[in-house]
DNA sequence: GCAAAAGTGTTAACTATACACCCATGC
DNA sequence: GCATGGGTGTATAGTTAACACTTTTGC
């Protein structure tokens, strides 16, 4: 039995914007389109919402499918659906960002997968409104991960204080007081220090650290702190 | 010319979830659904995005025709597209959230438009997902009131410093010190005392206030502080 | 032995919190 | 004149921010 007999269909797509960190630089992943239209075109990974599968199931198999990729920190961003915004036809999508360390998963640049990472600064032009996208996704991951420690998704398993650094001096491009920032990391219990350095970067070497997991779960879960801190002047 | 046409289409809805305050307690607007399936059910405003309209466009235009409301504080809440979220048909929803004074508004309570105000923890039981759709924003609306003075939209044009206290109180259920949140309220350079009492609620008065616009609008736009405060402990 | 990056220590300024009292008014 | 809610003051603890120096090691 169906109702809503009189009700417009519309094409429902996912875009996925993938957030990478190689240690020094964030990154973003884009693939040469391979279909219709706008066919070679440099996009954002994207497809098409199944009648069986929700919008977040589809992002997942869209991602696997462009580039192996499973299991990552993934999380609905946005809804971009003004009618004129893919020039042929009208198709409302709903956009997620996903985080992974871009080390870990060199094969996605393999000739299977058209995937190719791009400074986040500085990448090549893109379909429809997809950089307005990024910027979107950009601005999110900004305020999620001045809240949430999820940058911890980009980082390796084992990872340093100073990469960490390094990876918040480039998701807000400001420099950071290493000396208050070590501090402030230490005191947070989400650390565990390894008896094992890395010489690659530097010759005294820095511990390597790995997540609480515990720790980390329960930060992640937990909601924003409920008590209004917008009173708090901007400088 | 049209390409994706082996693609699927599905019917894309919007349902608004409307926050009100009257002075004491948080409240949520719900209607009697005037359209099959689930007629004369409790449920949120909703309807179908249409052709010529975005989403958001197509959430003013309901709000308007089912309540006469128009102009509201408005944003995008989230997504609900599990494949049998309806029992009958596949529809995919995009929720939105909208704050406003209860006492402004007493003509959507009119017979015209058949809106109920129900506090927001004790409403009757809603269609489909309706209610994860409402647990959803109000998560929402406090981590976003958390970081930005949002909730001013709740309070009356001139309003006084009790009411904020009891509005911050209602949203996120706990007591609040009015010495020290007062305090917090006037330095934060958004309210320009009047010369002018509210004595209904005391025999002392209490002075209105008022919001300061352009304070308050370059907050609502000014993005997240930047740093990361997820180092801080939860109790 | 020196350059280069890692890491620790100290202080001052600011914020948040806890708590107690006076004020204005209607009855 | 007293009960009621409105509003101000202060002292303390805790947090952030600014700044300088020591450590380790490869060459």
């Amino acid at each position: 039995m169906k109702f809503y007999k009189n009700e417009p269909l519309i094409l429902l797509a996912v875009d996925c914007i993938i957030f990478g960190f190689n240690g020094e630089s964030l990154q973003i992943l884009l693939i040469k389109r391979g279909f219709e239209p706008e066919i070679n075109h440099w996009s954002l990974m994207g497809g098409f919402v199944q009648p069986e599968e929700s919008p977040e199931e589809a992002a997942t198999r869209i991602l696997k499918k462009l580039t192996g990729l499973e299991n990552l920190y993934m999380e609905q961003s946005s809804i971009f659906g003004k009618p004129d915004r893919e020039k042929y036809q009208r198709v409302v999508s709903i956009t997620y960002f996903a985080l992974i360390d871009t080390n870990q998963y060199q094969h996605i640049l393999s000739d299977e997968y058209k995937a190719k990472w791009f400074p986040i600064d500085n990448y090549p032009e893109l379909i429809f409104d997809h950089e307005e996208m990024i910027v979107s996704a950009k601005r999110l991951l900004r305020s999620k991960a001045a809240v949430y420690p999820i940058l911890f998704e980009l980082l390796p398993e084992k990872f340093t204080l100073p990469q960490i650094s390094s990876l918040y001096e480039a998701v807000y491009t400001i420099d950071i007081d290493k000396r208050n920032f070590n501090r402030k990391l230490l005191s947070s219990k989400l650390l565990i220090k390894l008896n094992e350095k890395d010489k690659e970067n530097s010759k005294k070497g820095a511990f390597y650290y790995t997540l609480n997991r515990d720790v980390y779960k329960e930060r992640i879960m937990s909601f924003l702190r409920y008590l209004p801190s917008w009173s708090i002047q901007e400088q």
